[in-house]
DNA sequence: TAGAGTCAGTTTGTACACAAAACAATATTT
DNA sequence: AAATATTGTTTTGTGTACAAACTGACTCTA
C-alpha cells in the first residue's frame, strides 16, 4: 500500500498563489534534473509517471513532457511501453563524452582568454572557493556539482551561447558517468586546481590555458575508472522530497 | 473554410497495416524535420497543432511531442500560449553556430584521419558525386542538403557518436541559417570542393585536413551571414522587401 | 520439477474534452 | 476619427479516460 503524502512544494515565486503555466513544468524539470545530476537518483532507477505525477501534484501530461525533455538531454532513457529510467551511460559513451569535452573546451578556451575580464574571473574564483569549501567539509556531491558549474561558467565567458549550451549538456552527462563509474574516492577535479587555469587566463596565455584544459580533462577521465555497482530500489519519493527541500533552501 | 484533404502518407513499412507505436511519431518527426531543414517551410512559418494533427491524421498529443522535440533541437520556436513557429536564428546565433562548427569539426578531424578506411572514404566520395550532380542540374535544395550530409558523415568516421550527434544538430541549424540569411546565389559549399579534404585524409595529412576544414567553414560562413547586418528587426526588413517585390510584380 | 500458458494487475500510449489565453473584429466613447 | 473596450473566434494548455502493452504470479501439464 502506498501511503498518501503531501505534494512536493515547487515554491511559488513572486507572491503568486500557485505556480502555473510553463513555470510549473520548469520547476518540475529543475527538481528532477538536480536529482539526477547531483546523483540523488542512481542510474537505472525507474521513474514511473504516476509516482512523479502524484509527487508533484500534477497530471501525467506534465510529467511526460519533462521526462521527454530529459530524454532528449540523454539524462533519462525512455523505452517504448516501458517507461523512463535514469540513464546509464555505457563505457563507450563515457569515453565519447570526455573526448567531446576535450574538443569543445579546448576549442573554446582561446575565445575565453580573449574576452575574459577581471570581474568575470572573480566570479569564477568564487565558484572555486565554494568548491574548495565543499571539499573541505567532505561534501562530495556539492563539490562535484560545483566543479561542473566551473567548467560551464568558464566556457560561457567565450560569449558563444551555442557552444556553452552544448558543454552544459556534456557536463551534466559527465555527472551521470561519474555516478555510474566513479571511484569512491577521487571522482571530481581534485588533483589539479581550477585556480591554475584562471591565473593562465588572467595572464593572457591562451596556449597555456589550452594545454591545461587538455591535461585536466584527461586526468578527470582517468580518475573515473570502470567499477560496477548494483543499486537497490531506493525510495524515490523520499529522495525527491529531500531534493525539493534543498532547492527551496537555495532560493 | 478549410478544405478536407486526405492525410499525409507516412509509409507503413514491412507490410504493417498501419504505422503505430513510436514508429509513427518518428515518421511525423522526420517529415517535419525534412520540411524545415530542406527549406520547404520558411523560417517564421506558424505550425498550428490542429493543422498538423489533421494533416498526419493523429491527435494533437502526438504532434505536441514532435514539436517539443524540434524545439529542443532549436528548429522550431515554442512560446507560451502562442504555439510553434519555424525558428528564425538571429545573426548572433548564426555566428555562434558556425564558430561551434569550426570548434567541433576541426577538433574531431584528427580522429577521422586516424580511423578513415578506403571503403568509408568511397562512401563519402559518393555523397560528393551526388552533390555535384544536384548542383549541375541546378537543384539547390538537394545540393545544400547533401553538403550538410557530407559534413556529418565525415565526422562520423571519427567513431565518436556524441560529437557526431552534436554536429548533426549544428548542421541542421545551419540549414535554417542559410534559409533565413542565405544569398540567392552562393549559399552552399560551392567555392571549395569537398573532394579536396578526402584526398588530404587519404594521404593521412591530419594538420592539412584541419586547416582545410577551418578555411572551408569560414568561407561558407562568409558566403551566408554577413549580408544582413541589422540585428534589430531582420524579419521586418525581409517582409518589407517581399511586399515591395510583390507590388512591383503586380504592375 | 521445469516449462509453457493464462490471467490479473500495473504502467504506458493516445485520443478527447474542457478551461484559459491570445487574437481579431466590431462597437463604444471622447 | 482615434483610441479604447468588448465580444466572439481561434488556438493552446492541462486533466482525464480508455485502450494496448508489459509484468509477474499462478496453474496445469509432461
Amino acid at each position: 500500500m502506498n501511503k498518501k503524502r503531501s505534494p512536493i512544494d515547487l515554491g511559488a515565486l513572486q507572491g503568486e498563489e500557485t505556480v502555473t503555466g510553463s513555470g510549473r513544468d520548469e520547476a518540475i524539470y529543475r527538481n528532477l534534473y538536480a536529482a539526477i545530476v547531483e546523483n540523488h537518483l542512481e542510474p537505472g532507477t525507474k521513474l514511473p509517471e504516476d509516482t512523479l505525477a502524484e509527487a508533484f501534484a500534477v497530471s501525467r501530461t506534465s510529467i511526460r513532457k519533462v521526462l521527454q525533455r530529459l530524454a532528449y538531454e540523454r539524462l533519462v532513457d525512455i523505452r517504448l511501453n516501458r517507461g523512463a529510467t535514469v540513464a546509464q551511460p555505457t563505457v563507450k559513451e563515457a569515453r565519447d563524452i570526455f573526448a567531446a569535452r576535450r574538443i569543445v573546451e579546448c576549442g573554446a578556451i582561446a575565445q575565453v582568454v580573449a574576452r575574459a575580464t577581471p570581474a568575470k574571473l572573480d566570479e569564477l574564483r568564487d565558484i572555486v572557493r565554494r568548491e574548495q569549501e565543499a571539499e573541505a567539509r567532505g561534501d562530495r556531491r556539492e563539490s562535484i556539482f560545483l566543479s561542473g558549474e566551473f567548467h560551464v561558467a568558464l566556457i560561457r565567458l567565450s560569449g558563444n551561447d551555442t557552444i556553452s549550451d552544448i558543454l552544459a549538456g556534456l557536463v551534466s552527462r559527465s555527472s551521470l558517468v561519474i555516478a555510474t563509474y566513479g571511484s569512491p574516492m577521487s571522482g571530481s577535479c581534485r588533483h589539479t586546481e581550477h585556480h591554475d587555469v584562471l591565473d593562465l587566463i588572467a595572464a593572457g596565455d591562451a596556449e597555456g590555458a589550452r594545454e591545461w584544459t587538455e591535461r585536466h580533462l584527461r586526468e578527470v577521465e582517468r580518475s573515473v575508472v570502470l567499477l560496477e555497482e548494483n543499486p537497490a530500489a531506493p525510495d524515490l519519493r523520499r529522495i525527491l522530497d529531500d531534493v525539493a527541500q534543498r532547492q527551496r533552501r537555495q532560493r
